[in-house]
DNA sequence: CGGCATCCGAGAGGATACTG
DNA sequence: CAGTATCCTCTCGGATGCCG
């Protein structure tokens, strides 16, 4: 989050779901809540460091709720809420793009 | 774009549409072709620097095909590709969903 | 297991001035 | 008008080590 009096809606939704993690987490908890180890496994490459950060934002987004189990081992399972769901719905054709044209986009020359 | 071997679609995509301005840009350009002063005008707050370094990138991707017309002044217009469109019309719903949560989106509290 | 603290480099992005 | 060039700041994100 950045700034305030958005544009357009897009806009608003780049500032929230923007990053190089947030729309990745949001996709893995899609079909069912996860603990915090299973969510890392679940993000290949995403560092604990990164992880946890955006989580606790998107947590103040109230896209995320956080729910911990008093346990020995502690258990920490993360889920989405109503508004993380109507934004991962959103986010399904852009995810359909993706896998579409994904051969593509990995051919393009990078620098 | 940074890597390769995606993991899934919305990956790929991030990639693609990612950073503060492309998704903006695009959208600037859905309608119309757009000459780089007007364009610069349709994405409120982005500096030349960051406008031509992306719309760079956006061509190389095969986003966005750069028109020059010889004239005195000269006359460069900016439209998407097919490619584009498509990428376009997949960040609808995003950017519906930016629309009607503005509010919401706005309200949170920023660190 | 589920974090937090710290250090660090790279690059994203901004401001300003200049050019054909 | 449509860029370049330069400099600068600040955040992103990785690596590592420690803690209840």
């Amino acid at each position: 989050m950045k700034k305030q009096g958005y544009t357009c809606g897009l806009d608003a939704a780049v500032d929230v779901v923007g990053g190089k993690w947030k729309a990745l987490i949001l996709w893995a908890l899609h079909y069912a809540p996860l603990r915090f180890g299973e969510l890392k496994r679940s993000v290949p490459g995403i560092s604990e460091k990164m992880l946890i950060q955006q989580l606790r934002e998107m947590e103040t987004y109230g896209l995320v709720h956080r729910e911990v189990h008093h346990q020995v081992p502690p258990k920490v399972e993360y889920s989405l809420t109503e508004f993380g769901h109507s934004l991962n719905t959103a986010l399904i054709p852009l995810g359909d793009w993706g896998e579409k044209h994904m051969r593509t986009i990995e051919a393009i020359p990078r620098g």
